[in-house]
RNA sequence: UGGGCUGUAGUAUAAUGGUAGUACAGCGGGUUCUGGUUCCGUAUGUGGGGGUUCGACUCCUCCCAGCCCAACCA
């Protein structure tokens, strides 16, 4: 992985660090809710926290922000903490929850009421609004704003033992009703919410806010740099005035940057959810989702994604990542690494009619040329073979290197073949292609100097194994879903999911172990899938391979 | 309409008053037992107008455009 490339939240940190700052100390976290699986949008967020404190000697938290029990769930904490894992991020012992802050955080708004800088609010959820005033107008102040301080606090305990009905009263900031910044219109800190947590339990009936919460939280750990999206910028100086009126360790600093927008992807959960609910994928880790379980089973690995963050960098201004930019990390990253391995995916016989009719040699073949340790595996050659249906054309273009009749092709580690004709049936398709070898290029190379544009992967009918393999393209066939019709479902590309049958593998295949990448020569990256069992392979298109030809044909 | 923020090639970013650079994408070509990899070459950019300065992406000013904010969500 290369180095990362510094940006302005890096500069801010190292300076604070070159001025002593914080004595010296750097230490972030990543706050998630769990209320849902994360994505590539929140390793963004991950890389950026985790990444300044790994390479600034800091530390780094993993915190849950489960402060609204409603559709939070162990299930997400468990399976979020495995994703940042699979990312490559240690956290050690500072996995901590806001939950875990329930009793502190009441103290400090008790510290608030006492000030009197917080007041117990009666009015409901529809008057608030109304009082909230307007982006343009200013709110009014609530009748319940000059209550005794006394009052409050009696008010507030009771809040906090069930003595009111949920959504009753509230505990708010006094701040400024006039604010221009509408987070600054007296706050709500606590609501009284009847909700089982799956943390907590029945023990809370009140529950406190994210902004007072949040900060206070970043307090207690210590933490230097609270490294946020840029929505929550506005949010900033009321996570500046909680801990500016309050008496906490440490006052920590809100640095926002824009969030990841990806080309032919949706980032928002609730969007996300839909297309889960709506059965428009199967479920969260659906190769085709953003989710970091839906990249893992597509064939991502966690390097590809971390050298993504690494080249996209960090800055103020929304942007949208071109898709393209992924890939290439992904190929990078797996050319030096996968097998290559020979699968036909759309099987056409060849026979090779001067090859003795029972004869099976075993050839050698590299496992991956880019790497020589990767060493080499012997092949099955025989007189019939599947090859691809794309790789033969009876009237081939001018710039065709494959097979046609007459045309001398290379089948890979094997041998020169030249094609003879093609059978067809009733209906006009090729059923099967007929070509006679050449035995003095076995390996597949000629000592005369001869030249062949085309090299053919290849499988033994009397060998290959069969699989399953499904092809995965763009979710969307839009740059920007939803932005024609306003609706991103209709957008989704209908060809995002297309699952072979029959697929011709070399039997070595039939162990790969789901999680397993290779590539499968010519034709892309792959990922055995969960689903895979030995008697019954399961591969998964990661990515294709660059295609020049594929671009040429389509340019025609 | 109030407030906050942001505008640098197609895209994402660097340059922090001193030669506008990098990557992906694009285009052209060499090498190659993957039309892969790799290598070489190439086009395209500071939102606009004023100002300060010997010199402005950078500072000032006006304008334009985009994003975010009116949950008892985070």
């Amino acid at each position: 992985m290369s180095e990362t490339p510094t940006n302005f939240i890096r500069q801010i940190v190292e300076a604070d660090l070159a001025a002593g700052k914080n004595d010296g100390r750097v230490h972030t976290r990543f706050p998630p809710e769990p209320n849902g699986y994360i994505h590539i949008g929140h390793a963004k967020a991950i890389c950026i926290n985790y990444g300044i404190a790994e390479d600034t000697g800091g530390k780094y938290n993993l915190r849950f922000d489960d402060t609204n029990p409603a559709g939070e769930d162990v299930e997400y904490v468990d399976a979020i903490q495995q994703d940042i894992r699979w990312l490559g991020f240690d956290w050690e012992d500072r996995l901590y929850y806001a939950s875990d802050y329930f009793e502190r955080l009441c103290q400090s708004a008790e510290e608030l009421i006492l000030s009197g800088n917080a007041f117990v609010c009666d009015l409901t959820p529809e008057q608030m609004k109304e009082y909230r005033g307007t982006i343009i107008e200013p709110g009014r102040q609530s009748p319940w704003r000059d209550r005794s301080v006394e009052k409050n606090l009696d008010l507030f305990r009771r809040m906090k033992a069930g003595a009111f009905d949920d959504g009753s009263r509230t505990l708010r900031a006094k701040i400024d009703m006039a604010s221009p910044n509408l987070n600054m219109r007296d706050p709500v800190i606590y609501r009284i919410k009847r909700e089982h947590h799956h943390r907590t339990g029945d023990t809370w009936c009140i529950y406190p806010m994210y902004d007072f919460t949040h900060c206070l939280s970043d307090a207690f750990e210590g933490i230097t740099h609270s490294l946020c999206s840029l929505e929550f910028e506005d949010h900033r100086p009321l996570y500046n005035w909680f801990l500016d009126n309050l008496d906490v360790p440490c006052h920590p600093q809100q640095i926002e940057f824009a969030r990841l927008n990806l080309s032919y992807t949706i980032m928002s959960k609730r969007r996300l959810r839909r297309l889960v609910e709506e059965g428009h994928v199967n479920g969260w880790s659906d190769p085709r989702m953003p989710t970091l379980r839906g990249l893992r089973r597509r064939g991502f690995t966690p390097e590809s994604i971390r050298e993504f963050m690494n080249r996209i960098g960090v800055a103020k201004a929304a942007s949208v990542v071109d898709y393209s930019l992924l890939v290439y990390c992904l190929r990078e990253d797996l050319n030096r690494r996968a097998s290559r391995v020979m699968a036909v995916l759309r099987p056409l016989k060849l026979i090779i009619d001067n090859y003795p009719e029972d004869q099976v040699e075993w050839l050698d073949a590299d496992n991956n040329p880019e790497d020589e340790s990767a060493g080499k595996r012997k092949l099955a050659f025989g007189r019939e073979l599947w090859i691809e249906q794309g790789d033969y054309l009876e009237d081939a273009p001018r710039k065709w290197f494959r097979l046609t009749p007459g045309r001398e092709v290379r089948l890979k580690h094997a041998y020169y073949v030249t094609c003879t004709r093609a059978v067809k049936d009733a209906d006009g398709n090729v059923v099967e292609v007929h070509c006679d070898y050449d035995p003095s290029t076995r390996g597949g190379w000629s000592d005369d100097g001869r030249k062949v544009k085309g090299t053919l992967h290849w499988a033994s009918v009397a060998h290959a194994i069969d699989a399953e393999v499904r092809l995965y393209d763009y979710l969307f066939r839009e740059a920007s879903p939803g932005e024609r019709t306003g609706d991103f479902i209709d957008d989704l590309n209908p060809d995002s999911l297309e699952a072979l049958r029959g697929c011709k593998l070399e039997p070595g295949l039939a162990e790969a172990q789901p999680g397993d990448r290779v590539q499968f020569l010519r034709l892309g990256y792959f990922c055995a899938d969960e689903d895979s069992r030995p008697d019954a392979p399961v591969f998964n298109r990661t990515a294709t391979l660059r295609d020049t030809w594929a671009k040429v044909a389509k340019d025609k």
